[in-house]
RNA sequence: GGAGCGGUAGCUCAAUUGGUUAGAGCGCCAGCCUGUCACGUUGGAGGUUGCGGGUUCAAGUCCCGUCCGUUCCGCCA
């Protein structure tokens, strides 16, 4: 650090190299320890701790005035810095071979008690916001900050370095037609009109990508008006990026690289050069997600050959039916609780399964030291179906294999949501440091939505089809379209994703055409992009990456609260600043806004007429 | 919109089947203490058990409602 008015050294910075010298340090009182006569302050900044002691016999009145010190205090402290006595070291602490004689004590600002204690960690998540700046001090909290900070200059970095170029686009744009909720910002300049901020900027860097810029990218806040969760807050950011002439191959490459420049500038940690790449389908498949967990197997096996011609007339009526029968081999689960099959089923049920209890069979040693296959189906099955079965999921003693039997949807959504179940409950990941990174590709461009009626994006919009797809595109084979997207993910978070966009002007207005949106709304909605790909826009494509949720996984957080410095709580609410507010009446007209908002009235318990 | 978990002193938590004056540690305040580092030690203050209602001789505990926090589902191209 240079050294200033305030000070000649951070805490942490002070060593025996000093000794002898006279140095000035400010910081705060991380504890006081009074002993009547000689006094001891820890004193802390940003870097670290620094033992000051005043001594009675050295200066009297500095003394005395040092028993008025409390925790958090703000200090200065002049002072000789002397080698501590022998046998008083303290190996804990970077500072603790040395500490401060003080000489001078000022004191720059008084603290009241705090309302919580720095050291410990805190359940009250309603105080640590309230008090967020107070909950930024504690250790954890300076850590993150700073660790996010090292991989936000990492990955800028790394971009600069191969020829990115940062640009700011818009905070007030447009409201989009798809996607998620859009926050809206009433333009009081064109009255009755609307801004909403962008859920991401794609249409800009696309232009970007017209505009001849060839690699953009972008640190870019980004939001939606969406529910909360662990992982998901309503203003986010998104490590943007859209380079022209590049294929699948070139992104995946450079994300793969950008990666690693950010876990090596985070964790200290290399990660491997390259990450393995499933499809969507397999994926689905064998995980039940397009975000696999592989830090552990329970895997999904197809059941499809063992019940194919089973005297099962359940498994075997599905399969007939274009119905999938699968299965997942949980090893050494026998011992699953009464609550624990509870809680899977459901789970289950929750995930669309459309009956009571998931099918198992659970193996164990009986008195007689016989193997026996505990199942409401065992007996159902013949006896080379059963050796068929064993066999496919290696089946042993203390296994439970569960089953599903259904449409392929269901089947990949229940069973994956039991696979990550059954992972907790077996707490497969605890105390894993693993980063099991994959791509997920050829991701299906076009899903249907029967609540809509109508076939919508799986990515965006402006996502290209597979070139040797597009006749099936033509033939109005939608569902069976992939598309030139993929996803990056780190042990079951989605970190990112993009796709090769659409860069010819009459096949993105065919993309809106499939997806419903009329000719007249493209006009309205879309021209100015319709239009600029009629301008010579190169082949282009691109990536965003969750910067919140890669510096969670880079700190060891459980939410991204963890690594925001001022995040909402799971209403979208700032309970520090008690944002959103109300705002008056003239506010709202000058905005030519009007609030149908009304108040509950407190409904008076009126009993019915007897 | 739905479901789970939680809310007791400033903080972290306890309180058996509904049963004495709701406790402990830390913190705070005051005293003592000259080598501690989670200093020690003596004493003290501190509670509308989130809020409202109900059942009961008796409610932190049971019931209903409500608010707050949190997690998940829906939602999040």
């Amino acid at each position: 650090m240079i050294p200033n008015a305030y000070r000649s050294l951070h805490c942490n910075a002070v060593r025996p190299e000093h000794i002898g010298q006279t140095v000035t340090l400010c910081g705060w009182v991380n504890s006081a320890r009074d002993h009547g006569g000689v006094i001891f302050i820890d004193l802390r900044d940003r870097e670290g701790l620094t033992q000051v002691v005043f001594r009675p016999e050295e200066n009297a009145a500095l003394a005395e005035q040092s028993h008025t010190l409390r925790d958090e205090d703000v200090i200065q402290v002049i002072g000789k810095v002397a080698a501590r006595l022998t046998g008083t070291e303290n190996s804990k602490l970077g500072t603790g071979e040395v500490e401060i004689v003080a000489t001078e004590l000022k004191v720059l600002n008084k603290s009241e008690v705090l309302p919580f204690h720095l050291d410990r960690e805190m359940s009250n998540e309603d105080l640590r916001m309230k008090y967020r700046y107070l909950d930024l001090r504690r250790e954890r909290m300076n850590r993150n900050i700073r660790t996010r900070h090292k991989i936000t200059t990492a990955a800028r970095n790394y971009l600069d370095a191969t020829g990115f170029i940062e640009v700011e686009t818009p905070i007030l744009s447009n409201p989009t037609p798809e996607g998620a909720r859009d926050f809206l910002v009433p333009a009081r300049l064109s009255p009755g009109k609307f801004f909403a901020l962008p859920q991401a900027p794609q249409q800009y860097k696309q232009l970007l990508m017209v505009a001849g810029l060839e690699r953009y990218f972008q640190i870019a806040r980004c939001f939606r008006d969406e529910d909360l969760r662990a992982d998901r807050q309503p203003e986010f950011t998104q490590i943007d990026i859209e380079a022209s002439f590049i294929v699948q191959d070139d992104i995946i490459q450079l994300v793969e690289g950008l990666l690693a420049s950010m876990f090596k500038a985070g964790q200290g940690v290399d990660i491997p050069a390259s990450f393995q790449r499933i499809t969507y389908q397999h994926a689905m498949d064998v995980y039940g997600s397009d975000k696999p967990d592989t830090r552990y197997g329970l895997e999904i096996v197809d059941m499809a050959d063992v019940f194919a011609t089973s005297g099962f007339k359940i498994f075997r009526t599905i399969l007939e039916g274009g119905g999938v029968v699968r299965a997942i081999n949980a090893k050494g689960f026998a011992g699953i609780t009464t609550g624990q099959m509870i809680r899977l089923n459901e789970l289950a049920i929750q995930a669309g399964m459309k009956v009571k209890q998931l099918a198992f069979i659970k193996v164990e040693r009986n008195a007689e030291g016989v193997l026996e296959y505990k199942s409401p189906l065992w007996k159902f099955f013949g006896e080379d179906e059963q050796k068929a079965l064993i066999a496919k999921l290696g089946v042993e003693e203390n296994d439970i294999v569960f089953f599903y039997a259904g449409t392929w949807d269901d089947a990949c959504n229940i069973l994956g949501k039991v696979r990550l179940e059954i992972a907790s409950m077996q707490k497969l990941t605890e105390g894993s440091t693993a980063l099991n990174f994959l791509w997920v590709v050829d991701f299906p461009l076009l899903a249907y939505s029967p609540e809509d009626q109508s076939w919508v994006a799986v990515h965006h919009p402006f996502t290209r089809p597979k070139a040797e797809d597009v006749p099936l595109l033509d033939a109005g084979e939608y569902g069976k379209v992939r598309a030139e997207a993929y996803d990056v993910v780190l042990n079951g978070y989605e970190l990112g994703g993009g796709s090769i966009r659409i860069h010819e002007s009459d096949l993105q207005a065919k993309m809106f055409s499939v997806l419903g949106v009329t000719p007249e709304e493209q006009e309205l909605k879309f021209s100015h992009i319709l239009e600029a790909f009629k301008f010579g826009a190169p082949p282009h494509g691109g990536l965003a990456l969750g910067l919140d949720r890669i510096a969670m996984l880079v700190s060891g957080e459980e939410s991204i609260r963890e690594v925001i410095a001022f995040p909402k709580n799971n209403k979208a609410c700032d309970l520090m600043t008690d944002s959103p507010t109300n705002v008056d009446f003239k506010s709202l007209r000058e905005l030519y806004v009007q609030s149908t908002w009304k108040e509950k009235k407190k409904e008076d318990a009126e009993a019915p007429a007897a």
